[in-house]
DNA sequence: CGTTAACTTTGCAGATGTTAACTTTCCTTA
DNA sequence: TAAGGAAAGTTAACATCTGCAAAGTTAACG
């Protein structure tokens, strides 16, 4: 009689209710501990407490559940980001206040690098091809990689503000980007790996630093830049 | 009376005589195909003609043989390196050789991203913790990435030439780094995966701009970039 | 001729993805 | 309100891969 509780009491439900959002959960933090390899059917399946056979119902296969998992994985990011920057006071001055926004940006992506190094490992995984839609539209990039979004808000009002300079601002998201994705990944899987707190936070700095006056016109902008 | 004939005529000689180099060389195209999870001790040992259990004469173990397959692979990035900054021809201007031999160990490192993305992988795999030891001196990155070594000496001929402002030699190396090696990512595995070549070309270019540019002592050497 | 290094055979133990067929529950419909 | 279909689970099983250890075999070398 009490075999339809779905309540307490007991046994659990035969029907979870919500098994796919519980299943992109546990994937996730499978993520979090031992990175996308950790992210199986069999495991996720373990964790909910249901049968590997049932997550079926719910992804085509295991690729699948690891694409959700990368996109789970991306939000936090993004999510941290955003928390980041609702939680700093803009300085006074234009400029200042969308440099000072273009580094928070920055601080908080790779803070989510160190504090999740799984979950971005994750969320930065190859596409598995396959999944590929050929579209080379910014709109597809943006889908993919929301963080995106805020850093062609502050460079445009980094423009506005007329630090950016103008010929620089088509690429300036790509050319920002690279640099933080870069130190972060730096930072978590390669030489930087164990590096202590106060030499991290010089190079980040720098390399924020870097990226501030790289975007800005300047003597330099005429560099002997041969293409090959 | 054959079976030790160490020459050709069929069957190989039971003792293979160079198979640590076989093996490396194995895991190295295997990680070429099919990325670092690709570098399994079977799979090497099949590719080479021997038993599984023969390998273990030569690696502790998987771990092992993956590291030497890493350590292949940042090898062999090194070499594309060098190789393209030898074919370069030195601009007149010192500063502008200099700036120019930075760029071509930029591309160059992005290039064999791009053809190789599974040895770049495998080339900045994390190392497996265990290995670690927590030195942080410079030789060991150093050791760990060689490119390093060039970026150190480029970066030396930029600040030699007064193009480097002395304030940001310091941690030059990283942020140059972080840049090109981020922007090698996000072409590779990221999100600008599929990209016309036209719009690589230019991303690159706009990347390593920034870099000189942002390396350059200028209006905005005093950034205002707040600590947290 | 014997020691020893290099390699093979055999075999275990544990993962994984995935399919096929069955069961329980829910929800709709007559 | 009872019937019946569809949805969401389960059991069982297959095929395949992995690392690794123990013990035997081959050949090289002093």
């Amino acid at each position: 009689m009490n075999s339809s509780e779905s309540s307490d009491e007991g046994g659990r439900p035969y029907h979870h209710g919500d098994l796919r959002n519980a299943l992109v959960d546990a994937a996730a933090t499978l993520a979090e501990e031992g990175g996308p390899d950790a992210v199986t059917i069999r495991a996720a399946a373990r964790a909910v407490g249901v049968t590997p056979t049932a997550t079926y119902r719910h992804f085509a296969n295991q690729a699948d559940l690891l694409h959700a998992a990368k996109h789970e994985a991306m939000d936090r990011l993004a999510g941290t980001i955003l928390d980041l920057l609702a939680s700093e006071k803009p300085a006074p001055h234009p400029a200042e206040a969308a440099v000072q926004r273009l580094a928070a940006a920055g601080r908080g992506y790779i803070r989510f690098a160190l504090a999740q190094p799984g979950l971005f490992r994750t969320a930065f995984l190859r596409p598995h091809s396959g999944d590929a839609h050929p579209s080379t539209e910014i709109s597809a990039i943006l889908a993919e990689a929301p963080p995106y979004a805020f850093l062609t808000t502050v460079l445009d009002d980094l423009r506005a503000a007329g630090w950016l300079a103008p010929e620089l601002r088509p690429d300036a998201e790509t050319a920002a980007w690279a640099a933080v994705h870069g130190l972060a990944v730096l930072l978590v899987d390669g030489p930087y790996g164990d590096c202590p707190d106060t030499e991290r936070d010089r190079l980040i700095n720098a390399t924020l630093g870097m990226v501030v006056r790289g975007l800005s016109g300047g003597p330099a902008s005429d560099a002997p830049l041969n293409a090959e």
